[in-house]
RNA sequence: GUGGGCGUAGCUCAGGUGGUUAGAGCGCCAGGUUGUGGCCCUGGAGGCCGUGGGUUCAAGUCCCAUCGCUCACCCCA
């Protein structure tokens, strides 16, 4: 055992494989079906780039060091700067609503848990400039299109939404400024996994805002759907007006069939610095698992970062714990090798005819397997079998003299012979 | 970074209170079977018992350290 892989590194062999291939198979495939196109930039940047405001909170955790050249790199740990960097470049180029995606390797130093490595891949899907709401609902959409594709309902998973400008409204940012604002939303963000008075304690002394509008904060939360909002809230405009996009993005996602797997939720904010308006995460049901995607809206990303001014809206989802959701419902195909068919050859003599036919068949686009050493007759339907061979081709010196080879259907055990032109030819 | 649990064959695991050459099932390789797969039978390879140190006549077993995995914190892709 000499070489294992590092702490939260994966190797992937086959089986290991066949899940990743699966889930990413099926990102790219909704993603086209959505109308993305994707795109890729590389795993190792300057450092710089996550420094800057647009994730503090990120920083702590790269995976950093500094190179033989004496830059300060850092492998990825998200995509979206090097995206809002990239799209800021050529904006002025771009037909706008650009709808973009990737599959991203991306790396992070940290404690490895459950569901949390120093590497994972993560689909990011977005689309920049446009602010409909439309768009929120497209983006969020296409992130449950794929849960549904991978075999999961609304009653193993739920998107649970909210709008930081509706908090905001609300009067969560009273009197502060933006950092204020960030720290009320870090607080808020565990207030389902801390009790409410540890949750009001740190908005006092970590967001510093006042007792009295903490629990003005906190009292925003015991409303739990958007009709109770709008009972208590509903004479501000600027309320209603939030109100009203919530509503439309949630009917906006009924109508494109995704109705029983969202929910509002007011608790939902979102750790990350950078988004300013839809926020969303996708959980399973049971509650057991971290969220298995994350996104919202960004609109000032990339003006701080390229100077170009896009509203923008995104999400992430990894592969981890959705790997792991897929593994506890039984929702992940079993891996088995096939082969369409598997030659063989009776003796020796048969090869150069049997190498002709797997050409052949190879040419027309089927996966043909042989021994690539001589074994009896046995070993080789053993191994035919235990490879997923669908069908057999036996060459034998009897049929050759009459221009004839053995095909059996493993499956069925129906045996014939058959012309050996027929498996030659050219032809499909 | 903090604390708990766990490290025996490729995998899943046995190995009472220390006691000879460390076992099973599955998998893998070979044979039974030189013209027919799945089943069966036989044999084989594969372990410095995570690593290092200590206690002891004797350590897979007890002690310490370390590394790794894992769970919970911290934090979040």
């Amino acid at each position: 055992m000499l070489h294992k892989a590092l702490p939260g590194f994966r190797d992937f062999y086959p089986p290991e494989f066949a899940v990743r291939s699966h889930i990413t198979g099926v990102w790219r495939e909704i993603a086209h079906r959505f109308g993305f196109e994707e795109y890729d930039g590389p795993p190792l940047e300057a450092l710089e780039l996550y420094v800057e405001k647009s994730g503090e909170e990120i920083v702590g955790q790269l995976y950093n060091f500094v190179d033989k050249g004496e830059r300060a790199v850092a492998l990825r740990p998200e995509m979206t700067p090097t995206l809002a960097r990239r799209v800021a470049a050529r904006a002025a180029g771009l037909r706008k609503p650009i709808r973009w995606f990737s599959v991203p390797q991306l790396f992070r130093y940290e404690r490895t848990q459950r569901g949390r490595l120093r590497e994972h891949f993560q689909w990011n899907v977005d689309i920049l400039g446009e602010e409909a709401v439309a768009a929120d609902a497209e983006v969020l959409a296409v992130a449950l299109a794929a849960l549904q594709a991978l075999g999961l309902t609304g009653d193993d998973v739920v998107a649970r939404y909210n709008d930081r400008r509706l908090l905001e409204r609300l009067g969560l940012g009273a009197g502060g400024g933006a950092d204020r604002l960030l720290a009320t939303y870090l607080a808020i963000d565990k207030l389902t996994r801390e009790p409410r008075e540890v949750i009001r304690d740190r908005l006092v002394s970590v967001a510093g805002i006042g007792a009295t509008v903490a629990d003005a904060v906190l009292a925003i939360f015991q409303y739990r759907d958007l009709a109770e909002l709008r009972l208590a809230f509903g004479k501000s405009e600027s309320v209603l007006r939030e109100l009203d996009r919530l509503e439309a993005y949630g009917a906006q996602l009924a109508r494109l069939g995704f109705g029983a797997y969202t929910a509002f939720d007011p608790t939902i904010v979102r750790g990350l610095a950078y988004y300013t308006g839809t926020v969303f995460e996708i959980f399973d049901r049971r509650g057991e698992l971290r969220a298995i995607c994350g996104g919202g809206r960004y609109d000032n990303l990339l003006r701080n970062i390229g100077a170009v001014s896009l509203p923008a809206v995104g999400f992430g989802m990894g592969d981890v714990v959705l790997g792991e959701l897929l593994a506890e419902r039984g929702l992940l195909p079993a891996h088995r090798p096939r082969a369409d068919y598997y030659l063989i050859a009776v003796t020796e003599a048969e090869r150069p005819v049997l190498l002709q036919v797997a050409g052949a068949l190879r040419a027309r686009g089927a996966a043909v397997l042989y021994g690539l050493k001589h074994a009896n007759v046995g070993k080789q339907f053993k191994d035919a079998d235990a490879r997923g061979a669908r069908e057999v081709l036996v060459f034998g010196p009897e049929e050759l003299a009459a221009g004839q080879v053995v095909h059996r259907v493993m499956g069925t055990g129906e045996e014939r012979r058959t012309p050996l032109s027929e498996w030659l030819g050219g032809g499909a």
